[in-house]
RNA sequence: GCCGCAGUGUUGGAACGGUAGACAAGCUGGACUUAAAAUCCAGUGACUUUAUAAGUCGUGAGAGUUCGAAUCUCUCCUGCGGCACCA
């Protein structure tokens, strides 16, 4: 416990702070705009918030997901976000670490740019706009944050950086252009990643996404499948458990095999081969058929004729193939699963049991999983049997399941996908379907026919989009290289000299949906020289996702101030050892799929290109709760977003940081009301009136017991009031550090306000109040409430230096236990009574039993009963059984 | 359909298998005030009642484990989030 409670004037003038103690005996009125500012301002000048970065010895990165300016601003979903990853911070300072919380924005890409066209002003301009206007209020928030290493990602010193990352990615074969058909989002005008379409739709402006096949630059995320899957597993990777799980689902690995069939025409067999992907090769006694995506090369096969199909077929092909391509995905959706597919006049072997099987061309089969190929089993899939169904084709059962149906499936509610027992599968038959698949998959592979594989959802990266407001993609394409050496497709990066490739600065810069980004149209920006043969050449026009931005910027912040060009990487190196891994990252569980794989990624390619020695950015993700207002969702449309502005001019931000934390539990978010942050305000009054109730006597301060009865107050009085405070502030420590590190901030609130219950409670019996009680109440409350804490801190004279450096308060346990112990009483588990006696007692259960049994109130109960047992819970309860 | 999370007063929410509803919000009554605000005090799960006291019920529904279940297990219902024609 800290001793240094008196005050003292000499060491106090010294250093901090420079505003001279008020010895204010009259109340002041709570009005936390009157030092809120100077506060803000004060912590900056002497950069209690700016760790040492090169020298720091107890380094904690405290991260958070850096918002997209544009709008109106900051709303409180942000102010809750950044609130509750701040308070941890506070924590961990107090502790001692030294603390490094960035702050920045993250203002290129399509959401900044979408504002901008909608307020009808460049791009460029309003992110000058937004900076401003975001820096304001993330400044009025009370955030410790480092002012010192803010980043903007549409800052050319920084999109340098992202496009040096650009061309390692391609100098390490992660980047390469692939015609294939992508998303596109005809409102944004651009292409799109598969992470950023949610249901269908865009992500940011929820428009219909359609299908265009187009050439676009990809980063190969799926050379990390794997990777980024296990690591997942591991211990150490501290994660909340929902986004773990949302990241495995979307790598979407499964374990199954590829098992190669031989093709057959209607005349006999042929040269072909098609391979399917199954997880479950135990019923493949039960396949009868093959179906394979329109993209498969089977189909190409037959449509460049060099498998002979009849003509009439092939147009039948053809257009089913036409027709399937050119469905977009809002056609698809209303199709609903209606099967529709066409039979190639071809067959595949199953030679298991030398079953011909008939081989479709059918849409309900993707292209892009697994080996685009599927074998079909009626009976133990439900969607082939719908297919089966409709064409007619053969049903075979091979399982039976729990309920012994061995009939005939006939229906689709037959269908039988669960656990089972294999029938009419040969060496199979009896065995249960996870041994059975062992079994074939053993014996697939020893006949050659197939062989073990891993597939995976995840699908490569589209970074190329078809915008203005985005880092440009530094790369050149020379037609004369193409030719001369066509391996390199004609593409080459921009030297890393040249860095940035500056986004040029022009008025036409809208979006046309042409497929081509605005830049194509800027002549001087296109026309450039080849970095190979120095012969003219074109620029690439398109700009990269706003995704990659985001997906290193945590190994910017440290560096910030640091050119660290020596080493020709966007970090310093000896700092970057310091302080990363992050230890702590706080953001929403929106990003589950989009920016934290992305983040993974990127980390795990950089370290192996010899840039990074770790693998996994973050230790620790804490995904926060959503703050909802009205009972719904925050969204323009429905006019329902909290600014947090008014709020704070109202009550300040201390009322509004406590208020939010206070709404529930971290990770839940809450319902923003009005009466509810009314209700927190009063009871930082209160915390104030407390601290203002200062009296200085001649070596001492101490709050004077204001109380009318104060004569009355004897020297027991006083004592007893005192031990009771006592343990109930080391009680109130230990709770509320406990719950700050376990992020329970709504539980830690509640312990704070009964602490100063209890102290308004004993106030009136003593002569007068000892400041450690406040002293230790304003340094539990300062990660919550850091103005009003500082500025009482300051008004009592209580430390040399801010409230926010100084240690956080420590417990002893000798206060935690108790002289007197409640002991419940129960019969037959019901609570009849309780009783209060000496800890030391309450141990002993001859003692408890016997002074149980003396309550009217258990004796009624027992009597005339015999008692078949006792419970004794030492220091808890007495359970009579009868 | 699959996976994950949740369901507790009027409301937000507390409760290592051991006093359910901490802490708040709201409401009701009272004190102070010319009045209001602010502040302070008291009450506030439902029901029975002989009502300053005693008792019964009560954590989405039902079963189970246990001396004892909001908490553990199973089945079901509802809500939210994620994935989804993924072989």
């Amino acid at each position: 416990m800290d001793k240094e409670i008196k005050y003292n004037p000499t060491g106090f003038e010294k250093k901090w702070p420079r505003k001279r103690l008020k010895h204010s005996r009259g109340k002041q009125a709570f009005n936390p705009t009157s030092f809120e500012g100077k506060w803000q301002h004060y912590w900056e000048k002497v950069r209690i918030y700016q760790p040492d970065l090169k020298r720091a010895r107890k380094p904690f990165y405290n991260l958070m997901m850096f918002p997209y300016p544009s709008a109106e601003g900051l709303h409180v979903g942000n102010v809750y976000a950044f609130t509750g990853a701040d308070i941890y911070g506070r924590f961990k300072r107090m502790q001692g670490f030294e603390v490094f919380e960035p702050i920045g924005l993250d203002g290129f890409g399509i959401h900044s740019e979408n504002y901008a066209l909608k307020v009808g002003r460049h791009p460029k301009e309003q992110a000058i706009v937004s900076e401003k206007n975001f820096y304001r209020q993330l400044h009025a928030t009370g955030n410790g944050f480092a002012w010192e290493n803010t980043l903007e990602t549409y800052d050319p010193n920084y999109y340098k950086r992202t496009q040096w990352i650009f061309i390692q990615m391609f100098k390490h074969g992660l980047a390469y252009r692939k015609k294939s058909l992508v998303n596109f989002c005809p409102s944004c005008k651009t292409v799109l990643s598969d992470e950023q379409v949610i249901d269908g739709h865009c992500e940011r402006c929820k428009s219909l996404v359609e299908k265009r096949e187009m050439e676009q630059w990809f980063f190969k995320i799926t050379a990390y499948g794997e990777k980024l899957y296990q690591n997942t597993f591991k211990e150490s990777f501290k994660w909340s458990g929902k986004v773990k799980v949302g990241q495995r689902n979307w790598i979407g690995r499964k374990e199954g095999i590829n098992i190669t069939y031989p093709i057959l025409s209607d005349t006999g067999p042929t040269k072909e081969k098609i391979t399917c992907f199954t997880t479950r090769p135990d019923t493949n006694f039960g396949a009868t058929f093959v179906v394979v995506a329109p993209e498969h090369d089977f189909v190409a096969t037959l449509l460049n004729s060099k498998l002979k199909t009849q003509s009439s077929k092939l147009t039948e092909i053809e257009k089913y193939v036409k027709r399937a391509k050119a469905k977009s995905e809002m056609e698809r959706i209303a199709e609903g699963r209606e099967k529709t597919g066409v039979f190639t006049g071809y067959y595949a072997v199953n030679q298991l049991n030398d079953y011909k099987m008939p081989i479709f061309i059918s849409d309900f089969v993707l292209g892009h999983f697994g080996t685009g190929a599927v074998v079909g089993v009626a009976g133990h899939d439900a969607r082939d049997f719908q297919f089966a169904n409709k064409f007619k084709l053969k049903i075979i059962r091979v399982v039976v399941g729990k309920n012994g149906d061995k009939s005939e499936i006939t229906r689709e509610e037959q269908v039988q996908e669960e656990e089972g027992t294999m029938v009419n599968s040969e060496f199979l038959n009896g065995m249960d379907i996870h041994e059975a698949t062992e079994k074939i998959m053993d014996y697939l592979e020893e006949k050659g026919w197939g062989k073990r594989v891993t597939t995976y959802r995840l699908r490569d990266w589209c970074i190329s989009r078809q915008r203005y407001w985005g880092a440009p993609i530094p790369m050149i394409y020379c037609k004369k290289c193409a030719s001369t050496a066509p391996a390199q497709g004609g593409w080459y990066p921009v030297a890393e000299k040249d860095l940035p490739v500056e986004l040029p600065d022009v008025s036409d810069w809208k979006p046309e949906g042409t497929g081509k980004g605005p830049l194509s149209k800027v002549k001087s920006f296109v026309e450039t020289k080849c970095p190979n043969c120095k012969g003219p050449a074109l620029r690439e026009t398109d700009v990269c996702d706003t995704f990659l931005d985001s997906s290193w910027y945590f190994l910017r912040y440290p560096s910030v101030n640091k050119e660290s060009d020596g080493k020709n990487i966007p970090w310093d190196p000896d700092i970057t050892k310091k302080w990363l891994p992050v230890d702590q990252y706080t953001g929403g569980a929106e990003h589950t799929v989009l920016h934290l794989l992305y983040a993974r990624f990127i980390t795990m390619a950089l370290k192996d290109f010899g840039y990074l020695d770790f693998e996994e950015p973050f230790e620790q993700f804490y995904a926060h709760g959503l703050i909802i207002a009205e009972g719904a969702k925050m969204s323009k449309s429905r006019g329902n977003v909290v600014i947090p502005d008014a709020y704070i001019n109202k009550y300040g931000a201390d009322t509004l940081r406590t208020y939010l934390m206070f709404l529930g539990p971290f990770d839940q978010g809450g319902d923003f009301r009005d009466t509810g942050i009314a209700g927190m305000h009063r009871f930082l009054n209160r915390v104030w009136r407390l601290g203002s109730e200062v009296v200085l006597n001649q070596s001492e301060v101490f709050l004077a017991n204001t109380s009318t009865n104060k004569l009355r107050v004897t020297s027991s009085d006083n004592h007893r009031a005192q031990d009771t405070l006592t343990r109930s502030m080391h009680k109130t420590i230990k709770e509320v550090t406990d719950d700050i590190a376990a992020l329970k901030y709504n539980t830690a609130i509640a312990h704070i306000m009964e602490y100063v219950n209890e102290i308004s409670n004993v106030k009136s019996q003593m002569l007068n109040l000892d400041l450690i009680y406040i002293k230790n109440l304003l340094l539990l409350l300062a990660p919550f409430a850091p103005f009003i804490t500082e500025e009482l801190w300051n008004n009592l004279a209580l430390g040399r230096d801010s409230i926010h450096i100084h240690p956080w308060p420590s417990f002893d346990p000798k206060y935690l236990k108790e002289e007197k112990t409640v002991i419940i009483i129960q019969v037959n588990g019901k609570l009849r009574d309780s009783l209060k006696i000496a800890s030391l007692e309450a141990k002993k259960q001859q003692t408890v039993e016997k002074e149980a049994r003396k309550s009217g109130r258990v004796s009624k109960y027992l009597e005339g009963q015999k008692i078949k047992k006792t419970v004794f819970v030492p220091g808890k309860l007495i359970n009579f059984v009868i």
